[in-house]
DNA sequence: CGAATGGTTCAACTATATTCGAACCATGGC
DNA sequence: GCCATGGTTCGAATATAGTTGAACCATTCG
């Protein structure tokens, strides 16, 4: 592969910082599924196929939904890697837009 | 009447402090035209009859139902006053279980 | 290349929330 | 007592969210 420029393959869309909103953040975060994610990402990034989700068996497609809800809120970032997606939260744009938010959920 | 004891009318449900649920407290906050009455009774004690509630001509039935999920989930106390009803937000108990969220969500 | 792995998207179904009129209840004032 | 005011509750309709299998796409590994 030539190594000059990435092909960015799979992007999927975030919403950039001033385009968060709060009452969105907070409808993510209202499922506990949903939180326990975050909880899990807060402590690190970590691989998607290894976010247990709760139940073990929860089928791909609706980890997937609850990603997207939690993606398109501006909560966490999903980035291809390798064959796989890696998480992230978006802790500095959170922060910027809803200062104290992110340690308040997920300390209670 | 007797002035000796209080009849209790009309009172309503309101979760304990330690039953507060945070996923709950976030879902009812997560409404924007709910999240509008919490900002409105932080600024001070309100009668319901003053909620404005975003738009000036929602049923009664409708802002009923939002103060109840604000209720159910411990934001708002809501009591008999007179013929009307007082709505104060329970900022103490909010503070107990999930210190600092009150003010990040009106800050914000 | 071909198979396996990991994940998104789509469409359909189910479940839960929202909206609102109507009926009902309590208080206050006349 | 009676009426007006303010608000809850119920039930039905609508809207939105969650769940899931199937189809499809990308990447890695052999």
């Amino acid at each position: 592969m030539a190594s000059s420029d990435a092909p960015a393959p799979l992007e999927l869309f975030h919403p950039d910082r001033e385009d968060l909103v709060l009452t969105d953040v907070l409808f993510a975060l209202s499922d506990p599924a949903r939180l326990e994610i975050v909880r899990q990402v807060a402590g690190g990034t970590i691989e998607m196929a290894n976010c247990h989700l709760q139940n073990p068996s929860v089928p791909k497609s609706t980890k997937s939904h609850h990603m997207k809800v939690l993606r398109e809120a501006g909560v966490l970032r999903n980035e291809p890697v390798g064959r796989g997606r890696v998480l992230s939260l978006r802790h500095d744009d959170l922060e910027a837009r809803f200062p104290g938010l992110l340690r308040v959920v997920l300390e209670s």
